[in-house]
RNA sequence: GCCGAAGUGGCGGAACUGGCAGACGCGCCGGACUCAAAAUCCGGUGGCCUUCGGGCCGUGUGGGUUCGAUUCCCACCUUCGGCACCA
């Protein structure tokens, strides 16, 4: 008699067990000892503890994780799955000021919750790894970093226009500037002028537009080009006809430069304020002031002559100098030479003010008007002209990016503080290593209020200068999260490790990371932030890759109501009810049956009615098979070659096409075969199989029918393998065409040749109906497949 | 405007290398079991036509290549994502 399937006891049967074991514990190698040669490391990104649950799209991510995780160990490789916590920011700091409690107690409290959560799921994680980036064992390190980004000239202080936003009343990256709002809360983004710490992004550019031995999806590669933006020039220095100074411009059209008719500045340009008439300051002190968005949606082109002619350099031609808003400070040098002719904006420019346009380039793109440059092909044109500007000292190529340097000083309480206090007499000093960390005090105001809560700490600020002994201030600011993400994967390799961030040694033998899975919103900020520090740290020595994610993968949204789950939406939706009701295999199942995992889906409880059906199917049928007695010699029917068949496309599947919906579909299919055939001398082999297949994504029930069929320890059983004697078929399906039409179909024997497959085909009563009375023109055979007659 | 992805039944989706479109599941319809219901099991389920043998149409639209196209090529439409007064 089949007991019945009571999912809740049987998880947390085998959870404890896992958990006694220490099952999932990934060691290290040792330095002395040989390491092993398949070595994965599973990874995806770690959750902000800021909400009190889980939502599906975690359950999604970390299930996925969990099953390749599973084959990847079965099937013999080394893996680490670690997780952790990105507990320090905005997120966690701000559900704590709902909650009206201090941020670590809301924190810890969701971690612990979360941390159930993740168990309760089943996943496979060596918990011995985990890390949070709140822990002073963390953030230590965190700062030693930052002070080596600082003394290897990757990271400093300087003031300049900053995203100032008023709600969180905090500076935020650009990367998290979305249409001039701030990504979190949606407020306007204001321009500050501030002193921040910066990482010095830009200086690797050009190689962050290159992925050395990883495979990224193109699309996600595609945003971090258009983020970097580099884009090919020249710089071209026009000469001040009354001022005699040199004013260089930055264009990717030097072939157009004899159709320059004016010349035009940003606002902010230090010509402007040195030299411009009182109107044209007073136009950029106006301009200045209204925010990008603003200025961008404008109709019509402003602007107001300086007084001032710049000379072109290759036709001695004298341009008037304008001061514009439509010309941009921080990209390329803030100053343009307008051709009307081939320039959208400049065009509407010159039509608003009544400036010449002079066109330069034909319609088959060969140079005009431009003396002795003329008829050459405009890409031709371009390096002949930056060419003739170089003999002469007044221009040459360039390369310009639209990357900006990454600010990572945040006015906030609730993150890593930075290392380094600020004394009149020594400047800014590195807080010795012997007294790191600078811990984070407990404050009990730590509201933001537009200047940074720890400045108001005394206890906190008031230091000795590391160098000279005297008095000076510790910097109140505190790191972006980022930070803190941008090399958690590194620590987790080496968690405990007191002395060093980690160890080289180990890191080496882990890293890059396998397969990296977490959302394609993190492209330009994370995912890019992290690359830079592994290059930099690559660069001092500290590691021996250059690249952090060999291998990405972006997961779909979870929906619920049409958009992404999140807190901020407050349509979240957390995996305990459905666990309550269903289990925690058919979670698993559910979320990855739901479809294809790079896709977004809409979430909806409805059909795990579906899969729990398949769950009891499969306990009952591998019940009733258990029963039987074993048939010796069991395995020469075509039950065994549809488990064989299964075992091919599960592990293609998953290993090497990273799809997991479609393997379900593959056992349920042999559940369907099986559940008609318990009987079948080849029915245990099947069950033994399927039972084997489904551990990655019910592991709690399959290591339960694992038993009832006799075995123990499915979790470390080894993958299985498909016979490759079985999967030949002695007969296919033959499929007649006539003229691209099935005519017929029927099965014939394997090992027929051409001629006789097109005999078979002749022989077909439908097939010749449709042949008669035709001209036979062509006969197409495709081997184990079909013929087509052409007539 | 530039760059990238996608469009298949009532729904989620499958078809990997050009070779039977719609696997698997949901939903729906019918049947068995039952006093009844739930659960379970069996069968059906793209559209139109049918003399019930089958026939025709069908993968966003229009063309093309091919014996054969969901798959390749061209043009277009729609949706989603990234960049954007970036010179």
């Amino acid at each position: 008699m089949t007991p019945r399937y009571e999912p809740h006891e049987i998880e947390q049967k085998w959870q404890r067990v896992w958990e006694d074991e220490g099952a999932f514990r990934a060691p290290n190698p040792v330095q002395s000892e040989p390491t092993a040669e398949n070595h994965w490391y599973q990874l995806e990104m770690l959750p902000y503890p800021s909400g009190p649950s889980l939502h599906m799209g975690h359950v999604l991510n970390y299930t996925m994780g969990d099953v390749q995780t599973h084959v990847r160990r079965r099937s013999g490789w080394h893996v680490v799955r670690p997780m952790g916590w990105d507990a320090f920011g905005l997120p966690a700091e701000n559900a704590a000021i709902r909650e009206g409690r201090h941020p670590r107690e809301t924190i810890e409290r969701n971690i612990e919750t979360m941390r159930g959560q993740m168990k309760r799921l089943g996943w496979a994680i060596d918990w011995e790894r985990e890390v949070s980036a709140h822990q002073p064992t963390f953030y230590r390190w965190t700062q030693w970093l930052f002070q080596q980004f600082v003394a290897n000239g990757l990271c400093y202080r300087r003031e300049g226009p900053v995203n100032w936003c008023p709600n969180d009343q905090t500076v935020i990256a650009n990367e998290y500037v979305v249409d001039g709002r701030c990504e979190r809360c949606g407020a306007e983004v204001e321009l500050r002028n501030m002193t921040q710490w910066y990482m010095r992004t830009t200086a690797y550019a050009d190689e962050l537009l290159e992925y050395p031995g990883a495979e990224w999806p193109e699309k996600t590669k595609a945003i971090q080009r258009n983020w970097i933006g580099r884009s090919e020039g020249a710089e071209i220095l026009f000469r001040v006809e009354e001022t005699g100074e040199d004013l260089a411009v930055f264009t990717t059209r030097p072939d157009t430069l004899f159709g320059a008719t004016f010349f035009a500045l940003a606002p902010e340009h230090p010509f402007v304020n040195a030299h411009a008439s009182e109107e044209a300051k007073e136009y950029a002190r106006h301009a200045g002031a209204r925010p990008v968005e603003e200025r961008a949606a404008a109709t019509t082109k402003t602007g107001v002559f300086t007084g001032f002619h710049a000379v072109n350099p290759i036709n001695g031609e004298r341009l008037p100098i304008w001061v514009s808003d439509f010309v941009l400070m921080d990209y390329g040098t803030g100053a343009i030479g307008g051709v009307p002719a081939h320039d959208e904006r400049d065009a509407q420019f010159a039509e608003t003010f009544g400036l010449p346009v002079v066109p330069v380039i034909d319609d088959e793109g060969r140079l005009i008007n431009s003396e002795r440059f003329d008829g050459l092909p405009s890409e031709e044109g371009k390096r002949a002209i930056v060419a003739a500007l170089e003999q002469e000292g007044r221009g040459k190529p360039t390369v310009n990016y639209r990357l900006r340097d990454w600010s990572v000083s945040r006015q906030r309480y609730w993150g890593c503080p930075i290392p380094f206090v600020h004394c009149e007499k020594c400047g800014v000093v590195p807080v010795p290593e012997q007294d790191l960390p600078v811990i984070l005090p407990d404050i009990e105001d730590y509201a933001p209020k537009g200047r940074p809560p720890l400045a108001a700490n005394e206890e906190f600020m008031a230091v000795h200068c590391p160098q000279c002994g005297g008095p000076a201030r510790r910097d109140p600011d505190t790191m972006d999260t980022f930070v803190d993400s941008s090399w958690y994967f590194l620590r987790y390799i080496d968690s405990h490790n007191d002395e060093a961030p980690f160890d080289r040694f180990v890191v080496d033998y882990w890293l890059p990371v396998s397969q990296y899975i977490g959302g394609i919103d993190h492209s330009t900020g994370h995912l890019l932030y992290s690359r830079f520090f592994v290059k930099a740290m690559n660069d001092w020595g500290m590691v021996g890759f250059r690249e952090p994610f060999a291998r990405v993968f972006h997961q779909g949204w979870v929906t619920l109501g049409g958009t992404k789950m999140s807190k901020t939406k407050g349509n979240v939706e957390g995996p305990d009810q459905v666990v309550d009701a269903y289990g925690a295999d058919a979670v698993r199942l559910y979320i990855l049956f739901m479809g294809p995992a790079d896709q977004d889906m809409e979430w909806t409880p409805d059909g795990v009615e579906g899969i729990v059906r398949f769950l009891r199917r499969l306990w009952r049928i591998v019940h009733e098979v258990a029963e039987r007695p074993p048939a010796d010699d069991a395995r020469e029917a075509a039950l065994a070659r549809k488990a064989n068949e299964t075992i091919v496309r599960v592990t293609d599947d998953v290993l090497r096409r990273f799809q997991f919906h479609t393997p379900i579909s593959a056992m349920m299919e042999l559940v369907n075969e099986l559940s008609g055939a318990v009987d079948a001398p080849d029915a245990r082999f099947a069950a033994e199989t399927l039972v084997s297949l489904i551990q990655p994504y019910a592991p709690h029930v399959a290591e339960e029918l694992w038993g009832v069929l006799g075995h123990e320890r499915l979790w470390e059983a080894p993958w299985p393998e498909a016979d490759e004697s079985q999967l030949v078929r002695d007969t296919f399906e033959l499929v007649v065409q006539v003229n691209g039409k099935v005519r017929d179909r029927f099965e014939v024997d394997a090992s027929l040749d051409e001629d006789a497959l097109v005999a078979r085909a002749r022989e077909s009563e439908r097939v010749r109906s449709y042949l008669d009375g035709g001209e036979l023109r062509k006969t197409i055979v495709v081997p184990q497949k079909l013929v087509n007659f052409v007539v």
